[in-house]
DNA sequence: GCTATTTTTTCGAGCCTCGAAAAAAAGAAT
DNA sequence: ATTCTTTTTTTCGAGGCTCGAAAAAATAGC
């Protein structure tokens, strides 16, 4: 079970706690950190002197400091810049980005292509990517610097430990290495997660506020995922990415999805499915390959202008989502959503018939209102969950003394 | 975010951990503790010698201790009968159990009542609980012994926070606040927990070499519950007990549930959904009031001599489940199924659409066969995972110094 | 220039865990 | 019967860590 609590083992936590204070703060003073940790002033004056000996905070002056207030002025720590770099990379539908970002969170080179996942071969998928991540390892490491950890975010299922992509809709390859291939071509220990889980992880550090301990992100595009938080921690399956709320069932046997299975919610609210049902296609048509964001924009726009097949195929995608919620609800609690993508633009539309379905539900019934959010664009979402996701990796992996950057210890 | 961690909470953990080490072996000897927490065997010496003085764990040498080997021999570490007691309370249809548990585990004295629990009023529910269970602990004070602390397993959705049973299928009533009754009462705290979940605890304890960290407790009664453990943690609601497998939705619109409202899972599954459809029954008639055992038997007897409508009663109810599951296992990963209560008893009946429906969905089809396993008897689970559930809050109570039966701290 | 105020560092005390060595307790061997 | 082996448990000193109190540092106000 929990493993034993080794007398070291606590300069470590509460070192880790220091650096999450301050990523959190952004340039908070020691005695702030004192306060937000609930450690005394000694033990965060010990810490932070040894972390900025070791390279990892530095003591920020300058910063819109002076509070004028009366007394010693507060000396505002930060993430050093240089004591890391992180590399993230995207990968969804056609498209395959790639930055660099340093310890304090700022992109230092991003490079980014098109390709067309769905045709490619296996090789030319990984190959690629693999290239791409070394091209700029290698540029970094002309530049003197050392990139410690790559994370990667991609739109399908992933088996966050053998870091593989078990299936993805943006190629009909399966069991996808990406973890090992790139750990093998760069030597930097590697991640891979689902897009839909690193965008819950950004929210939550773009709006503490709202998206604290449980929420969920539900990315409304040619297909549809969700990436949960809860108690504070990202949830996935067991193994896997889990979270696969578009593959829940909405009617047995019912309309014919993507995956190849019969009545999944996104079989009824996925672009695709919209269109079909736009389109009056019948439910066993197979599925569009492709659907651009100005089509959708356009059917919704018609949706709009008059009732119509167009309204009728967003009112099944809200009914659907609706249904899909309401027994997510009657598992885990009601939590704020976030509808992000394409697909949230069309709100409005499937909003009516959203929470009349969830209203029929378990989870609607025993609480109030349930709380939706737009966020029209993903991709930045996404980027900046990998990044932050890449980033609080290595401040614990830092945290292990002898992994630091700088003089193993004894520089104090 | 997670607290700090003070310098004293360092022994509290490692006192936990020798404790539950402890409860979990059963009679280990010092060194055994030491492998099986990774502490050191001076710090497992100094906890331990602690611990015996303050009357927490004894020494019980006589038992079956010889292994006859060479050397020193072990000395057996128990935990002290005496060192607390605790009340169980368990509240099902019709039938109101207490019980007190002695530290070690052993059941002290029972006390059992039926009850007509579905027309009882509000305040006979409440006192008639309070009463017993007040009467059962002035006993125990009579006999000088203190009683540290109550949990309660109720069938029905419970706020773990405000221990209160919000809703149950046993009464009409709702918003019981049971915690704050018999805290008021008996000035010991209370928990109050769902019934399943305490299923899935106990399933753990019985057995943890199959139900270890992640799996699912599934108790097919007249309604459909469910306790699961992820990650090691019982998994409950971010606030509510949570859980409410039965209450997914199967067919949006569907058959009329028990809720009172329509399509749940509970409705194609639950006993009296089954009882109906064998009856040939509108799926909108009112759900019946209650259905024995015994009645239940005779449909699954029936079913297995011919095909008629109890048969397909079966067939139908398999398929919610299957569909249920596969709605569920499309957000965590699959994990092995106990399923528990009267209508396991019939799992050949509906094990065939089950694992067909199953076999439609995400969740049955990224994974191999999943595993079912069948406890007919729920009684005796909910009764042992109540009684772990408060034993195993003692265990964390008594840690922290100041809390302990016997003196204080100078007693070394 | 002095004082009040706030932040940060220093220092000693008190715990805690650990490793090594000693002590304890039995079976095996002579 | 006594000594040797082997294993378990305790003892003891060393090294770390955090904490509180006091000292030092750094600035605004007068």
């Amino acid at each position: 079970m929990s493993t034993a609590i080794r007398h070291d083992d606590l300069r470590k936590r509460n070192r880790a706690m220091v650096i999450a204070a301050v990523r959190r703060a952004g340039q908070p003073s020691r005695t702030e950190i004192a306060g937000s940790t609930g450690l005394s002033h000694s033990t965060i004056s010990a810490i932070s002197a040894d972390l900025i000996a070791e390279g990892i905070l530095v003591e920020t002056k300058g910063t819109e400091a002076v509070s004028s207030k009366r007394g010693r002025p507060q000396v505002a720590l930060g993430l050093a810049p240089d004591a890391a770099e992180i590399v993230t990379v995207v990968l969804s539908l056609h498209l395959l980005a790639v930055a660099v970002v340093d310890y304090s969170g700022q992109v230092i080179a991003a490079e980014e292509r098109r390709l067309d996942t769905l045709t490619m071969s296996r090789e030319a998928l990984l190959g690629d990517c693999v290239a791409m991540v070394c091209r700029q390892i290698e540029a970094r490491r002309a530049a003197g610097r050392r990139v410690l950890r790559i994370g990667m975010a991609v739109q399908g299922i992933t088996d966050s430990v053998s870091r593989i992509m078990l299936w993805s809709p943006i190629t009909p390859h399966a069991h996808l290495e990406f973890g090992d291939r790139l750990e093998a071509a760069t030597g930097i220990p590697v991640t891979v997660d689902n897009d839909c889980n690193m965008i819950a992880v950004a929210l939550r550090w773009r709006r503490p506020e709202r998206y604290r301990n449980d929420f969920i992100a539900i990315l409304l595009s040619h297909g549809i995922g969700m990436g949960m938080m809860l108690r504070g921690e990202p949830f996935t399956g067991t193994q896997s990415s889990g979270g696969e709320f578009g593959h829940m069932i909405h009617r047995p046997d019912g309309a014919l999805c993507r995956c190849g299975r019969r009545g999944c919610v996104e079989a009824y609210a996925g672009n695709y499915a919209i269109w079909r049902n736009a389109g009056r296609w019948s439910e066993d048509e197979a599925p569009l390959a492709d659907i651009s964001d100005e089509e959708i924009r356009a059917l919704a726009d018609r949706a709009r202008a008059a009732d119509g097949p167009e309204r009728e195929a967003f009112r099944v995608a809200g009914e659907a989502i609706g249904f899909g919620l309401g027994s997510l609800f009657a598992l885990i609690d009601p939590a704020p959503v976030a509808l992000v993508g394409i697909g949230a633009t069309a709100f409005d539309l499937i909003e009516p018939a959203l929470r009349e379905a969830i209203a029929k539900t378990a989870g609607g019934q025993h609480n109030g209102e349930i709380s939706f959010d737009i966020e029209p664009n993903e991709v930045p979402l996404i980027r900046e969950g990998c990044t932050m996701n890449a980033l609080t990796f290595v401040d614990r992996e830092i945290f292990a003394p002898g992994a630091a950057p700088a003089s193993t210890e004894g520089a104090a």
